[in-house]
DNA sequence: TAGATTGTTAATCGATTAACAATC
DNA sequence: TAGATTGTTAATCGATTAACAATC
């Protein structure tokens, strides 16, 4: 079994070896990419092992082949469908940012509870009533949402979009979901984040 | 030396105590405490302990003095301005997120590229050129900086922002940046959560 | 080959968990 | 007091780091 750091950090390095690849480096060792990504370079290795690619002692790894493997391992061939639920100002950023970004994930679904928004499409995402939203889910195999919703109601969109099949969420609502252990959860909370910049900057 | 996860977990317990003294809850126990943040009742007490609060075998922990030590600890009592770089659909996004949410951590300026937002007010938050961010930084004597800029400037605009006094950083951008010790980064990767989510709702 | 790098095992470190004495 | 809870120490767990043999 695998935890959630390795995974983020495959994540980081395809993303970094993508730019590589760009530039025309065919190679790379491992304490060059553990620079860019700010690891250790044993940590890259182990990370690559774990995934079942081998370099090279002489050359390091292949950046075309390494990519391949990573995106083997972290993507789905078919691709996978994702739902933005809270199409509010956050909602909308998101929306604007993951469009296009990944290949392999697009965000096919928005849901909102303002009538005003029903039946827009807002950067190339239809929006439909959260009161659709089982149906849509349903009928569009989403599994991975995304909530941008207000805390009060973060637990219960939650257990609507579960109920409806999905396996995984990305929730930016400031409150901790209780979700039962075959839902992955990654919370991302930027009151945390920047309370936690702010006493580092007061007292490092 | 306190390390970033247990005030991560202290900003949560704040934001949950608040809560329930909204609901005119006065006191509360480890477990219950533990089982809303979604941690274990000896961590919220370890937490507890470690900023030398004490609570009361009978009665559990005083909610209200329990947020007090929680804010001695965590806030400066003269308040923090904050630095906003890059006023794009994020950025914007969170100088809404961020109004007012915090009474000592106050958006005072943003700053951007484009002509066109110079001296715009977006959220109550004056727009600046990117240019004078060393100058205004200073003056307003601001120590951190949120960045929503893009991956291949972000590197250029940190150094711009330490130069000028920031000593801890909220970064969006897509990539690591390179500090130096004593300015404390906190990233936000996006790209990396959802793919994260996207990983375990595929295998979990 | 020589030398730098990779793959893999052993040691270390830190955080979490469990256990228990102290307390109201 | 009795009993549930708090504060604190010891044990456990997992991840990281360091060391080294294998490889091109």
């Amino acid at each position: 079994m695998i935890s959630g750091k390795p995974i983020g950090r495959l994540s980081l390095y395809r993303r970094l070896l993508n730019g590589l690849m760009h530039e025309g480096v065919q190679s790379v060792y491992s304490h060059d990419l553990a620079a860019r990504a700010g690891v250790t370079a044993a940590q890259v290795r182990r990370d690559i092992m774990n995934i079942g690619y081998s370099g090279n002692p002489n050359r390091g790894y292949d950046v075309r082949m390494l990519v391949e493997s990573i995106s083997n391992f972290l993507d789905d061939p078919d691709g996978q469908n994702v739902a933005l639920v809270g199409v509010g100002n956050l909602g909308r950023a998101i929306l604007a940012f993951f469009s296009g970004r990944r290949p392999k994930l697009s965000i096919v679904a928005a849901f909102d509870s303002d009538p005003e928004k029903f039946g827009r499409v807002i950067r190339g995402c239809r929006c439909y009533s959260i009161d659709q939203a089982p149906e849509v889910i349903r009928e569009l195999n989403i599994k991975i949402a995304t909530l941008c919703v207000p805390a009060n109601v973060a637990q219960e969109i939650a257990d609507l979009c579960i109920r409806a099949g999905v396996k995984g969420i990305l929730n930016f609502a400031p409150v901790p979901l209780h979700v039962s252990g075959s839902v992955y959860v990654e919370d991302i909370d930027m009151t945390m984040s920047i309370e936690k910049v702010a006493y580092f900057a007061r007292t490092n």
